[in-house]
DNA sequence: GTCTATATCCCGATAGAC
DNA sequence: GTCTATCGGGATATAGAC
Protein backbone atom coordinates (compact mmCIF):
# COMPACT_ATOMS: atom_id res chain seq x y z
CA UNK A 1 0.00 0.00 0.00
CA UNK A 2 1.68 3.20 -1.15
CA UNK A 3 1.73 6.34 0.75
CA UNK A 4 -1.42 7.94 -0.98
CA UNK A 5 -3.69 4.48 -0.09
CA UNK A 6 -2.69 5.13 3.33
CA UNK A 7 -3.26 8.29 3.71
CA UNK A 8 -6.70 8.10 2.55
CA UNK A 9 -7.37 4.70 4.52
CA UNK A 10 -6.83 6.81 7.78
CA UNK A 11 -8.52 9.72 6.65
CA UNK A 12 -11.37 7.46 5.85
CA UNK A 13 -10.96 5.34 9.84
CA UNK A 14 -10.96 8.22 11.32
CA UNK A 15 -14.01 9.81 9.37
CA UNK A 16 -15.99 7.31 10.41
CA UNK A 17 -15.07 6.99 14.22
CA UNK A 18 -14.77 10.40 14.97
CA UNK A 19 -16.19 12.58 12.52
CA UNK A 20 -15.34 15.03 9.79
CA UNK A 21 -14.50 17.70 12.13
CA UNK A 22 -12.04 15.56 13.73
CA UNK A 23 -10.64 14.77 10.19
CA UNK A 24 -8.01 17.33 10.80
CA UNK A 25 -4.78 17.58 8.42
CA UNK A 26 -2.72 16.84 11.85
CA UNK A 27 -4.67 13.63 12.69
CA UNK A 28 -5.07 12.47 9.53
CA UNK A 29 -1.15 12.41 9.37
CA UNK A 30 -0.88 11.24 12.36
CA UNK A 31 -2.89 8.20 12.07
CA UNK A 32 -1.34 7.52 8.91
CA UNK A 33 2.00 7.53 9.88
CA UNK A 34 3.29 10.75 8.27
CA UNK A 35 4.07 14.63 8.48
CA UNK A 36 1.32 17.09 7.55
CA UNK A 37 3.86 18.00 5.11
CA UNK A 38 3.31 14.68 2.85
CA UNK A 39 0.03 14.77 2.96
CA UNK A 40 0.43 17.57 0.82
CA UNK A 41 2.65 15.89 -1.42
CA UNK A 42 0.23 13.34 -2.72
CA UNK A 43 -2.82 15.64 -2.59
CA UNK A 44 -3.14 19.38 -4.04
CA UNK A 45 -5.56 20.06 -0.44
CA UNK A 46 -7.57 18.62 1.96
CA UNK A 47 -10.49 19.02 -0.35
CA UNK A 48 -8.86 16.52 -2.41
CA UNK A 49 -8.31 13.75 0.20
CA UNK A 50 -11.71 14.25 1.12
CA UNK A 51 -12.99 13.56 -2.22
CA UNK A 52 -10.22 10.66 -2.51
CA UNK A 53 -12.42 9.02 0.31
CA UNK A 54 -15.45 9.41 -1.08
CA UNK A 55 -14.70 7.82 -4.36
CA UNK A 56 -12.92 4.68 -2.74
CA UNK A 57 -16.30 3.90 -0.86
CA UNK A 58 -18.58 4.01 -4.52
CA UNK A 59 -17.32 0.87 -6.05
CA UNK A 60 -18.33 -1.03 -2.75
CA UNK A 61 -21.65 -0.30 -3.47
CA UNK A 62 -21.43 -1.15 -7.34
CA UNK A 63 -19.71 -4.37 -6.86
CA UNK A 64 -22.56 -5.11 -4.28
CA UNK A 65 -25.30 -4.94 -7.40
CA UNK A 66 -23.28 -6.32 -10.07
CA UNK A 67 -24.50 -10.12 -9.36
CA UNK A 68 -27.70 -9.73 -9.49
CA UNK A 69 -28.53 -11.79 -12.10
CA UNK A 70 -32.58 -11.75 -13.28
CA UNK A 71 -34.06 -15.17 -13.18
CA UNK A 72 -31.47 -16.86 -10.75
CA UNK A 73 -32.00 -17.86 -7.85
CA UNK A 74 -34.99 -17.06 -6.09
CA UNK A 75 -36.49 -13.39 -6.08
CA UNK A 76 -36.91 -13.09 -3.03
CA UNK A 77 -33.34 -14.54 -2.05
CA UNK A 78 -31.54 -12.03 -4.01
CA UNK A 79 -33.23 -9.21 -2.38
CA UNK A 80 -32.65 -10.42 0.93
CA UNK A 81 -28.72 -10.30 0.18
CA UNK A 82 -28.74 -7.34 -1.66
CA UNK A 83 -30.87 -5.98 1.31
CA UNK A 84 -28.71 -6.85 4.05
CA UNK A 85 -25.66 -5.71 2.04
CA UNK A 86 -26.92 -2.55 1.52
CA UNK A 87 -27.65 -1.97 5.34
CA UNK A 88 -23.89 -3.00 6.18
CA UNK A 89 -22.46 -0.65 3.57
CA UNK A 90 -24.74 2.43 4.24
CA UNK A 91 -24.14 1.87 8.26
CA UNK A 92 -20.54 2.46 7.56
CA UNK A 93 -20.23 5.09 4.72
CA UNK A 94 -23.09 7.09 6.77
CA UNK A 95 -20.71 9.31 8.79
CA UNK A 96 -18.87 10.20 5.67
CA UNK A 97 -21.50 10.82 3.34
CA UNK A 98 -23.01 13.12 6.20
CA UNK A 99 -19.85 15.34 6.28
CA UNK A 100 -20.95 16.51 2.52
CA UNK A 101 -23.18 18.79 4.27
CA UNK A 102 -20.29 20.36 6.43
CA UNK A 103 -19.91 22.59 3.22
CA UNK A 104 -22.09 23.27 0.04
CA UNK A 105 -18.42 23.29 -1.45
CA UNK A 106 -17.98 19.97 -0.64
CA UNK A 107 -21.50 19.00 -1.71
CA UNK A 108 -20.78 20.40 -5.34
CA UNK A 109 -17.55 19.63 -5.65
CA UNK A 110 -18.12 15.65 -5.00
CA UNK A 111 -21.50 15.74 -7.21
CA UNK A 112 -18.65 17.22 -10.07
CA UNK A 113 -16.45 14.45 -9.49
CA UNK A 114 -19.19 11.89 -9.14
CA UNK A 115 -20.97 12.85 -12.07
CA UNK A 116 -18.17 12.04 -14.34
CA UNK A 117 -18.07 9.18 -13.52
CA UNK A 118 -22.08 8.59 -14.74
CA UNK A 119 -22.63 7.34 -10.93
CA UNK A 120 -24.52 8.84 -7.67
CA UNK A 121 -26.39 8.04 -4.97
CA UNK A 122 -29.48 7.01 -7.18
CA UNK A 123 -27.49 4.41 -8.97
CA UNK A 124 -28.37 1.43 -6.60
CA UNK A 125 -31.67 2.51 -6.87
CA UNK A 126 -31.75 2.57 -10.51
CA UNK A 127 -30.09 -0.31 -11.15
CA UNK A 128 -31.82 -2.77 -8.77
CA UNK A 129 -35.36 -0.87 -10.08
CA UNK A 130 -33.67 -2.66 -13.33
CA UNK A 131 -33.09 -5.63 -12.38
CA UNK A 132 -37.01 -5.98 -10.67
CA UNK A 133 -38.05 -4.92 -14.33
CA UNK A 134 -36.37 -7.26 -15.97
CA UNK A 135 -37.36 -9.96 -13.04
CA UNK A 136 -41.13 -8.94 -14.14
CA UNK A 137 -40.42 -9.43 -17.82
CA UNK A 138 -39.78 -13.39 -16.86
CA UNK A 139 -42.78 -13.21 -14.78
CA UNK A 140 -41.30 -13.82 -11.82
CA UNK A 141 -43.38 -10.48 -10.61
CA UNK A 142 -46.91 -9.47 -11.15
CA UNK A 143 -47.79 -6.98 -14.23
CA UNK A 144 -48.81 -4.53 -11.60
CA UNK A 145 -45.28 -4.40 -9.78
CA UNK A 146 -43.86 -1.00 -9.55
CA UNK A 147 -40.05 -1.61 -9.23
CA UNK A 148 -39.11 1.69 -8.98
CA UNK A 149 -41.02 2.23 -5.82
CA UNK A 150 -40.13 -1.60 -4.21
CA UNK A 151 -36.21 -0.36 -5.38
CA UNK A 152 -36.42 3.07 -3.52
CA UNK A 153 -38.68 1.58 -0.31
CA UNK A 154 -36.15 -1.36 0.04
CA UNK A 155 -32.92 0.97 -0.16
CA UNK A 156 -34.31 3.86 1.66
CA UNK A 157 -35.26 1.53 4.39
CA UNK A 158 -31.54 0.16 4.37
CA UNK A 159 -30.28 4.07 4.04
CA UNK A 160 -32.41 4.87 7.38
CA UNK A 161 -31.19 2.03 8.98
CA UNK A 162 -27.35 3.53 8.30
CA UNK A 163 -28.61 6.78 10.35
CA UNK A 164 -30.16 4.95 13.35
CA UNK A 165 -27.03 2.52 13.35
CA UNK A 166 -25.16 5.34 14.81
CA UNK A 167 -27.57 7.08 17.14
CA UNK A 168 -27.83 3.75 19.36
CA UNK A 169 -25.40 1.37 18.47
CA UNK A 170 -27.80 -1.22 19.08
CA UNK A 171 -27.05 -4.30 17.19
CA UNK A 172 -29.48 -4.99 14.36
CA UNK A 173 -29.25 -8.62 12.66
CA UNK A 174 -28.94 -7.54 9.02
CA UNK A 175 -30.37 -10.53 7.28
CA UNK A 176 -33.54 -11.17 9.76
CA UNK A 177 -34.59 -7.03 8.87
CA UNK A 178 -33.57 -7.47 5.56
CA UNK A 179 -36.10 -10.65 5.51
CA UNK A 180 -39.36 -8.80 6.83
CA UNK A 181 -38.55 -5.73 4.56
CA UNK A 182 -38.37 -8.10 1.46
CA UNK A 183 -41.08 -10.03 2.50
CA UNK A 184 -43.64 -6.84 3.12
CA UNK A 185 -42.67 -5.64 -0.50
CA UNK A 186 -42.79 -8.65 -2.45
CA UNK A 187 -45.71 -10.14 -3.06
CA UNK A 188 -45.97 -14.18 -2.51
CA UNK B 1 -39.55 37.37 17.87
CA UNK B 2 -36.94 37.68 20.40
CA UNK B 3 -33.01 38.15 20.47
CA UNK B 4 -32.98 34.02 21.42
CA UNK B 5 -35.10 32.89 18.58
CA UNK B 6 -33.59 35.74 16.10
CA UNK B 7 -30.00 33.76 16.81
CA UNK B 8 -31.41 30.24 15.88
CA UNK B 9 -33.59 31.30 12.87
CA UNK B 10 -30.46 32.84 11.56
CA UNK B 11 -28.31 29.56 12.39
CA UNK B 12 -30.83 27.46 11.31
CA UNK B 13 -30.69 29.19 7.88
CA UNK B 14 -27.20 29.09 7.14
CA UNK B 15 -27.03 25.32 8.18
CA UNK B 16 -29.44 24.76 5.67
CA UNK B 17 -28.10 26.66 3.18
CA UNK B 18 -24.15 26.63 3.59
CA UNK B 19 -23.89 23.82 5.79
CA UNK B 20 -22.35 22.98 9.09
CA UNK B 21 -18.38 24.50 8.69
CA UNK B 22 -20.23 27.58 7.20
CA UNK B 23 -22.17 28.19 10.48
CA UNK B 24 -19.55 29.67 12.33
CA UNK B 25 -20.56 31.93 15.33
CA UNK B 26 -19.28 35.29 13.49
CA UNK B 27 -21.84 34.24 10.55
CA UNK B 28 -25.14 33.53 13.01
CA UNK B 29 -24.09 36.87 14.67
CA UNK B 30 -24.06 38.83 11.56
CA UNK B 31 -27.45 37.22 10.08
CA UNK B 32 -29.11 37.47 13.07
CA UNK B 33 -27.82 40.91 13.29
CA UNK B 34 -25.86 40.91 17.18
CA UNK B 35 -22.42 40.44 17.38
CA UNK B 36 -20.60 37.48 18.74
CA UNK B 37 -20.59 38.73 22.34
CA UNK B 38 -24.25 38.37 22.12
CA UNK B 39 -24.71 34.86 21.44
CA UNK B 40 -22.95 33.98 24.44
CA UNK B 41 -24.93 35.86 26.62
CA UNK B 42 -27.98 33.55 25.08
CA UNK B 43 -26.29 30.40 24.67
CA UNK B 44 -23.63 28.94 26.84
CA UNK B 45 -21.79 28.17 24.03
CA UNK B 46 -22.27 27.09 20.36
CA UNK B 47 -23.37 23.08 21.35
CA UNK B 48 -25.69 24.49 22.57
CA UNK B 49 -27.16 27.01 19.87
CA UNK B 50 -26.95 23.62 17.29
CA UNK B 51 -28.90 21.72 20.45
CA UNK B 52 -31.76 24.47 20.22
CA UNK B 53 -31.79 24.15 15.93
CA UNK B 54 -31.97 20.49 16.00
CA UNK B 55 -34.87 20.78 18.71
CA UNK B 56 -36.66 23.65 17.10
CA UNK B 57 -36.91 20.80 14.40
CA UNK B 58 -38.28 18.35 16.56
CA UNK B 59 -42.45 19.24 16.98
CA UNK B 60 -42.98 19.57 13.51
CA UNK B 61 -42.36 15.71 13.00
CA UNK B 62 -44.25 14.80 15.93
CA UNK B 63 -47.03 16.88 14.80
CA UNK B 64 -46.79 14.97 11.18
CA UNK B 65 -47.98 11.97 13.15
CA UNK B 66 -50.52 13.34 15.45
CA UNK B 67 -53.45 13.21 13.51
CA UNK B 68 -53.09 9.98 12.06
CA UNK B 69 -56.31 8.56 13.72
CA UNK B 70 -57.17 4.51 12.81
CA UNK B 71 -60.57 3.93 11.48
CA UNK B 72 -60.56 7.31 9.84
CA UNK B 73 -60.57 8.52 5.85
CA UNK B 74 -58.87 5.72 4.10
CA UNK B 75 -56.15 3.71 4.80
CA UNK B 76 -54.00 4.16 1.61
CA UNK B 77 -55.27 8.53 1.86
CA UNK B 78 -53.80 8.61 5.17
CA UNK B 79 -50.36 6.54 4.26
CA UNK B 80 -50.27 9.18 1.48
CA UNK B 81 -50.69 12.18 3.65
CA UNK B 82 -48.21 11.09 5.77
CA UNK B 83 -45.51 10.27 3.34
CA UNK B 84 -45.66 12.96 1.55
CA UNK B 85 -44.93 15.08 4.51
CA UNK B 86 -42.08 13.35 5.48
CA UNK B 87 -40.69 13.88 2.54
CA UNK B 88 -40.85 17.38 2.83
CA UNK B 89 -39.71 17.52 6.24
CA UNK B 90 -36.62 14.97 5.85
CA UNK B 91 -35.62 16.86 2.81
CA UNK B 92 -35.89 19.90 4.99
CA UNK B 93 -34.08 18.82 8.04
CA UNK B 94 -31.63 16.52 6.67
CA UNK B 95 -28.76 18.75 6.22
CA UNK B 96 -28.95 19.74 9.72
CA UNK B 97 -29.53 15.66 11.05
CA UNK B 98 -26.39 15.33 8.97
CA UNK B 99 -24.25 18.22 10.46
CA UNK B 100 -24.74 15.76 13.69
CA UNK B 101 -21.75 13.72 12.36
CA UNK B 102 -19.82 16.49 12.26
CA UNK B 103 -18.23 15.44 15.51
CA UNK B 104 -18.95 12.48 17.40
CA UNK B 105 -19.46 14.36 20.47
CA UNK B 106 -22.24 16.68 18.80
CA UNK B 107 -23.68 13.48 18.36
CA UNK B 108 -23.55 12.13 21.69
CA UNK B 109 -24.57 15.05 23.18
CA UNK B 110 -27.69 15.48 20.80
CA UNK B 111 -29.05 12.29 21.59
CA UNK B 112 -28.47 12.77 25.12
CA UNK B 113 -30.43 15.39 25.37
CA UNK B 114 -33.34 14.05 23.01
CA UNK B 115 -33.43 11.54 25.20
CA UNK B 116 -34.50 13.19 27.96
CA UNK B 117 -37.91 14.42 25.98
CA UNK B 118 -38.40 10.49 25.18
CA UNK B 119 -38.11 11.31 21.56
CA UNK B 120 -35.47 10.35 18.67
CA UNK B 121 -35.36 9.47 15.33
CA UNK B 122 -37.05 5.82 16.15
CA UNK B 123 -40.28 7.60 17.10
CA UNK B 124 -41.67 8.44 13.84
CA UNK B 125 -41.44 4.85 12.75
CA UNK B 126 -42.32 3.38 15.86
CA UNK B 127 -45.47 6.35 15.88
CA UNK B 128 -46.64 5.00 12.25
CA UNK B 129 -46.15 1.07 13.35
CA UNK B 130 -48.25 1.93 15.44
CA UNK B 131 -50.74 3.22 13.77
CA UNK B 132 -50.68 0.72 11.31
CA UNK B 133 -51.39 -2.12 13.83
CA UNK B 134 -54.32 -0.32 15.08
CA UNK B 135 -55.75 -0.47 11.31
CA UNK B 136 -55.03 -3.92 11.19
CA UNK B 137 -56.95 -4.23 14.06
CA UNK B 138 -60.11 -2.68 12.64
CA UNK B 139 -59.27 -5.03 10.08
CA UNK B 140 -58.82 -2.90 7.46
CA UNK B 141 -55.37 -4.53 6.76
CA UNK B 142 -54.73 -8.12 6.53
CA UNK B 143 -53.57 -10.08 9.75
CA UNK B 144 -50.28 -11.25 7.83
CA UNK B 145 -49.24 -7.19 7.12
CA UNK B 146 -46.27 -6.28 8.96
CA UNK B 147 -46.62 -2.84 10.50
CA UNK B 148 -43.20 -2.40 11.40
CA UNK B 149 -41.45 -3.51 8.13
CA UNK B 150 -44.08 -1.45 6.54
CA UNK B 151 -43.50 1.70 8.36
CA UNK B 152 -39.45 1.57 8.14
CA UNK B 153 -39.58 1.24 4.30
CA UNK B 154 -42.41 4.20 4.06
CA UNK B 155 -40.00 6.25 6.48
CA UNK B 156 -37.36 5.25 5.13
CA UNK B 157 -37.75 5.84 1.48
CA UNK B 158 -38.57 9.52 2.24
CA UNK B 159 -35.21 9.43 4.50
CA UNK B 160 -33.26 8.84 1.52
CA UNK B 161 -35.46 11.13 -0.78
CA UNK B 162 -34.33 14.18 1.66
CA UNK B 163 -30.76 13.05 0.75
CA UNK B 164 -31.51 12.63 -3.11
CA UNK B 165 -32.87 15.95 -2.82
CA UNK B 166 -30.37 17.50 -2.47
CA UNK B 167 -28.07 15.84 -4.59
CA UNK B 168 -29.17 16.84 -7.48
CA UNK B 169 -31.97 19.47 -7.02
CA UNK B 170 -34.58 17.96 -9.30
CA UNK B 171 -37.75 19.14 -8.66
CA UNK B 172 -39.79 16.18 -7.14
CA UNK B 173 -43.77 16.00 -6.63
CA UNK B 174 -44.01 14.82 -3.43
CA UNK B 175 -47.55 13.72 -3.61
CA UNK B 176 -47.29 11.39 -6.66
CA UNK B 177 -43.78 9.78 -5.14
CA UNK B 178 -45.71 9.21 -1.61
CA UNK B 179 -48.94 7.39 -3.64
CA UNK B 180 -46.66 5.20 -5.68
CA UNK B 181 -44.71 4.26 -2.82
CA UNK B 182 -48.28 3.11 -0.81
CA UNK B 183 -49.43 1.51 -3.35
CA UNK B 184 -46.23 -0.83 -3.63
CA UNK B 185 -46.46 -1.32 0.22
CA UNK B 186 -50.01 -1.61 1.24
CA UNK B 187 -51.80 -4.59 -0.50
CA UNK B 188 -55.39 -3.57 -2.32
C1' DG C 1 9.53 11.91 -0.84
C1' DT C 2 9.67 13.02 3.68
C1' DC C 3 10.86 15.86 7.40
C1' DT C 4 10.92 20.24 10.82
C1' DA C 5 9.58 24.67 11.35
C1' DT C 6 6.71 28.29 10.43
C1' DA C 7 3.38 31.55 8.17
C1' DT C 8 -1.27 32.94 8.02
C1' DC C 9 -5.71 32.84 9.08
C1' DC C 10 -9.93 32.38 11.50
C1' DC C 11 -12.53 30.10 15.06
C1' DG C 12 -14.80 30.03 19.70
C1' DA C 13 -14.95 32.48 23.71
C1' DT C 14 -14.17 36.37 27.14
C1' DA C 15 -13.22 41.19 29.24
C1' DG C 16 -14.95 45.25 30.17
C1' DA C 17 -17.40 49.66 28.80
C1' DC C 18 -22.01 51.44 28.23
C1' DG D 1 -28.36 43.12 26.91
C1' DT D 2 -25.50 44.71 23.58
C1' DC D 3 -21.34 46.47 21.95
C1' DT D 4 -15.92 46.76 20.65
C1' DA D 5 -11.70 44.76 21.22
C1' DT D 6 -8.94 41.02 21.97
C1' DC D 7 -6.98 36.47 23.52
C1' DG D 8 -5.49 31.73 22.99
C1' DG D 9 -5.64 27.94 20.18
C1' DG D 10 -5.73 25.16 16.35
C1' DA D 11 -6.60 24.75 11.39
C1' DT D 12 -4.72 24.61 6.50
C1' DA D 13 -0.95 25.18 3.85
C1' DT D 14 4.03 26.32 2.58
C1' DA D 15 9.34 26.91 2.86
C1' DG D 16 13.35 24.85 2.72
C1' DA D 17 16.68 21.23 4.38
C1' DC D 18 17.86 16.42 3.67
Amino acid sequence: MGTREKILAAATRIMREQGYARATTKEIARAAGFSEAALYKHFADKTEIFLGVLASQLPRLDAMLSDLTPGRGTLRGNLVRVTSTAIGFYAESFPIAASLFSSQDLLTAHRDAVHDHGAGPRTPVSRLSGYLRAERKLGRLPSTADPDSMAALLLGAAFQQGFLKHWDTEAVDATALARKLVKAVVPV
